[in-house]
DNA sequence: TGCGTTCCGTTGCAAACGCAACTAATTTCT
DNA sequence: AGAAATTAGTTGCGTTTGCAACGGAACGCA
């Protein structure tokens, strides 16, 4: 429990739990989701959170927000864009650029999944006070915009 | 920047954070590693975490604990026993179980590693107070301790 | 204008992963 | 004690991933 105190040095430990509590997370909302059917590989979640915040996004700046390499989100668009969850324009005033847009049932999904993420919150905010809750929100954000420019 | 609070869910957020963090400092500590002679696939530093602290433990609980499959975990150890970091000695007592015990190059690469998480820690808590962060971590060990029982 | 550089997206390939099926050892139940 | 259920570890297989190499497009500077 307070096993990880021993280790000295907190940069350590959160390197090691912020890993395994996202893979936690991940597992248990695919679990949440497989439930029902939902027909879209789990590993695409990630992309679509981006794309709730900013749609017309193109492929390379979405690789640097999820930390994926763009082969990566490449094919994973590709196969979003079969299943008609997003689209991919040739931007034509640079057209090396692809923006990506979601599609209807693309702002659908986003429903459905934050659906799951507020019944995994009861679980969690019953151990958490919201203040801890916030400042540990904050301290990861700092630490991701931090350490995604220094790439 | 605050385009995450824009998601009223903090249990969304946290999911998509943590697994961002997660590969962030992940690849952060690789590239310090890769700039010295490190001779162990990167993969393998979350099984040295527990191992650090728990020498002895078999590779199911190693699994658990990691947060992967017991195959992944398998075939990571076998890698890690040619590269003598670690054996595997079979229990007598259970002869189902293969304890994990560190070698003498294998809790060499601790001070290696942490002596890098060091270095990444200082740029860290530039922008984080102590509390801040010890916060972060209670949260999250909550999180991890509680979801990882729900499996 | 032209050449070198940089940038975005795609493809090939090998590494890492999870799932399912299997073997062997132990525990549980009758 | 013996059969059934459980547990630990291994192996096969398909998926996901990152890295490197490539091609097309845009930019910079002479």
């Amino acid at each position: 429990m307070k096993n990880w105190q021993l280790l000295d040095n907190s940069t350590m430990t959160l390197g090691f739990l912020t890993n395994r509590v996202g893979r936690l997370m991940s597992i248990h909302l695919k679990a949440k989701l497989d439930k029902e059917d939902f027909d879209m590989p789990g590993h695409c979640i990630g992309i679509l959170a981006d794309l709730w915040e900013k749609d017309g996004i193109i492929q390379q700046d979405l690789a640097i927000s999820v930390v994926k390499d763009k082969a990566t989100i490449a094919r994973a668009l590709e196969l979003m864009e079969k299943q008609n969850i997003i689209v991919r324009i040739k931007d034509e005033k640079d057209k090396r650029n692809k923006k990506i847009f979601l599609t209807h049932k693309g702002r659908q999904l986003q429903h459905q999944v934050l659906s799951h993420g507020d019944s995994m919150m009861g679980e969690i905010d019953a151990m958490v006070s919201k203040e801890e809750m916030q400042t540990c929100l904050a301290v990861l954000s700092k630490v991701y915009y931090n350490l995604k420019d220094k790439l």
